[in-house]
DNA sequence: TTCGATGCAAAAGGTTTGCATGGGT
DNA sequence: ACCCATGCAAACCTTTTGCATCGAA
């Protein structure tokens, strides 16, 4: 759960600058508040946004996600290269951290242990050695099976 | 460049199991072997074949794609998540190796070096460990500059 | 009152599919 | 001759865009 108090910055973050806090990205942000640590894609936000109030288009969905991508409010996760899926930027956490995908329950865990990531920031300065390629982002997906699903099989 | 007997065995390969060697599967076939190393969008792979032979069609090199996907000698990789990119697969290298993505010139550059891949594996066994997840696939990619384009800045 | 945000519908762009025809084997 | 593969065009699906209207400040 994203702490009260970054949760009410945010918001007020998004009155600012010339924009406007309309009661449709308040419901957008009130969806992802309330499905912290999951990964939304467009269509479940859309879902969730046309149950909390009818007034509500994809376009606009789309237009506001877009927006608190900019914002650094959302991270755009390429779970399948169908669609997009988002989840909330902690921002005391590294972000664009690794991620597993359990291919049975579709499942996805954000991977923040830090010696792991502490682990891969040596990787990354291999790479740099070896390849003499300045990293500046990274974008790690580990496909297999959760604890639940390995233990059912 | 890959083997040339790996590239027979991989001609032979259609030909079998009820498939047929036609000159649209051999085209494509020609144009991945000449880009050996290269990340191909399917657009690509489509133009390079009308250069070759004008009957081809984007249906058909899709479908192609597809069966050698599942013939195991081509690996989809998702530089961006708007098309596709394909690699030819190099039967004694890390399948799924990562990748380096400049965000300048777009090269992509294919990462296997054996002490990178070393400790990207002992990562892995990390996540194994801290987050009871068995990973059977990994797709990593690092967006950043390449060497070249890095100089010119 | 102003001007950014919304909703609608159309467009865009990549990929898939159905079906008649072509061409390996 | 058989039947898999191809080409065409239409369908699909997600995402983007243009524009008139709405509504937050």
């Amino acid at each position: 759960m994203l702490p009260v108090t970054t949760q009410q910055k945010v918001i007020r973050l998004l009155g600012q600058n010339g924009h406007r806090l309309t009661s449709q990205k308040q419901t957008v942000l009130k969806i992802l508040f309330e499905h912290d640590r999951s990964h939304l894609t467009v269509e479940e936000i859309y879902g969730y946004a046309k149950e909390e109030s009818s007034r509500v288009s994809i376009a606009t969905i789309y237009k506001t996600i877009s927006f608190l991508e900019q914002e650094n409010v959302l991270h755009k996760i390429r779970i399948d290269n169908k669609r997009n899926c988002y989840e909330l930027i902690h921002p005391n956490e590294p972000e664009g951290h690794p991620h597993c995908i359990c291919t049975k329950c579709c499942k996805t865990i954000g991977i923040v242990d830090e010696s792991v990531i502490r682990m891969l920031s040596v990787c990354e300065q291999a790479i740099k050695v070896h390849y003499h390629f300045q990293i500046n982002l990274q974008d790690i997906l580990y496909y297999g099976l959760c604890e639940e699903c390995r233990k059912k099989s």
